[in-house]
DNA sequence: CATCTCCAAAATGCATGCAAAACGGCGTCA
DNA sequence: TGACGCCGTTTTGCATGCATTTTGGAGATG
């Protein structure tokens, strides 16, 4: 067994079982992707090709191959005959990315008003109720997980896929300053209520409402969660 | 001598003479994505591996490895065992980028206003001044040019890196739509009205009137290149 | 003591080799 | 005649080897 290491490591079997045919090059960058995103690999910190390629229990070339697609997507940098390194973030980085990822989902919100069924409307109706019961129990995975959800429908609900994956690309970019497990009680509250004015919105088919207030709402938790990764930075 | 087809093709030395101190595999995708935007492999193409490394005379390492930074840039498709094909581009596909692409131009826009200084306004309407004249004397080519240089100062003035670098993307990535050299008479006419009206807005300051002229002119422009790319398919 | 130079060790970039998978043609059989 | 299956050829995916570049430090010099 030579890939022992690599399933120890992120539990993808190469060859057994499973219908994941997906190619190894592929394994290795999602694997590397969420060993930053864990923080694991910090911003700034070199990967070197001989012990990564170690400790996965594989050559240096599909790491290789995976090193240039996290580079396309920014995560890593590649420095020319001096390896890769994690691409360091910036506060006005993560200014830079709210500013886009708002406007983006502010249209989707838009688009999807366009396209939304009522049974659509309903599900995700529930789903903003799941919100509030997840909020007064006081339990913030669960909060967490269905808001995911609600934001990843109304990102699907516009119909338009390319949309979807430039803000997809963005998100996982700058998913660790998104990893605010710690937001306020505050920001908490605050933030179910604008799941609720989004959703009647929603249920109006209000595009204009509904892009201001999800742009409005993905730029205020983001603001929160920037003053948390980046505390000695923030304004006002 | 064994770049030599390397340097017929694409005129980029590897080891001789220059600064340019660019690795091969990010040649080989600059190449790559030159062929393709010029059409000469279309959509669904295959690219095959050793073929294409005989022509540029090179290993397949780095050849593979520019496959995989095209791919994430969705440019080329990796079929699993099959190869590189250059990615289909459907009508759908380009309307659903215009609408992303005019959003993020109106969002550069918007954020221009708040930046932009008396200098970059002269420079600006001295450039929308040339568009003019190059419309009255009927030069396409050189109001191209002027008008891909305008549109890169708007994105530029912005100050959102990230946002340049997301719209970057997608202009390039479909580029080979925007190579409308025909435009009709009446649009043509009517771009050099529009940018006379962008002018005035930033001039102005205006932020909101600037951001909804360009997402419209983007929007314009796109439909009349979609309509020559997918003849068959123009709505209205 | 600081700085420069030089050299060995390590890492990267690319070329090549080998195994596995897909493709294509042909013969077989219903 | 048409569909299926088998096998040689081609192509892809990964591992490995070699040349070049960088790195880090020991030793020499001012």
């Amino acid at each position: 067994m030579t890939e022992t290491a690599f399933e120890e490591e992120n539990g993808l079997a190469a060859t057994a079982g499973g219908a994941g045919q997906q190619s190894q090059h592929s394994r290795v960058a999602n694997w590397l992707r969420d060993r930053i995103i864990e923080g694991e690999f910090k911003p700034g910190d070199r990967i070197p090709e001989v012990a990564t390629c170690r400790r996965l229990g594989i050559s240096r070339t599909p790491l290789r191959e995976a090193f240039k697609v996290l580079a396309v997507e920014r995560i890593l940098t590649l420095q020319p005959n001096r390896g890769a390194i994690v691409t360091p973030v910036s506060a006005e980085d993560v200014d830079n990315a709210m500013i886009v990822m708002s406007t983006l989902e502010g249209l989707a919100g838009e688009l999807l008003c366009q396209h939304i069924t009522d049974e659509e409307i309903e599900a995700l109706s529930a789903l903003t109720q799941d919100l509030g019961t997840h909020h007064a129990a006081g339990d913030l995975l669960g909060y967490f997980k269905v808001n995911q959800e609600i934001h990843r429908r109304i990102m699907q609900g516009a119909r338009n896929p390319l949309l979807a994956e430039t803000l997809s690309n963005l998100i996982d970019r700058f998913a660790r300053y998104r990893f605010d497990g710690n937001r306020t009680p505050e920001r908490w509250a605050r933030a179910v209520l604008e799941h609720q004015h989004i959703m009647i919105a929603i249920a109006e088919r209000d595009a204009k409402l509904l892009g201001a207030l999800l742009r409005s709402h993905v730029g205020n938790g983001w603001r929160v969660a920037r003053s948390k990764a980046f505390p000695e930075r923030t304004k006002g």
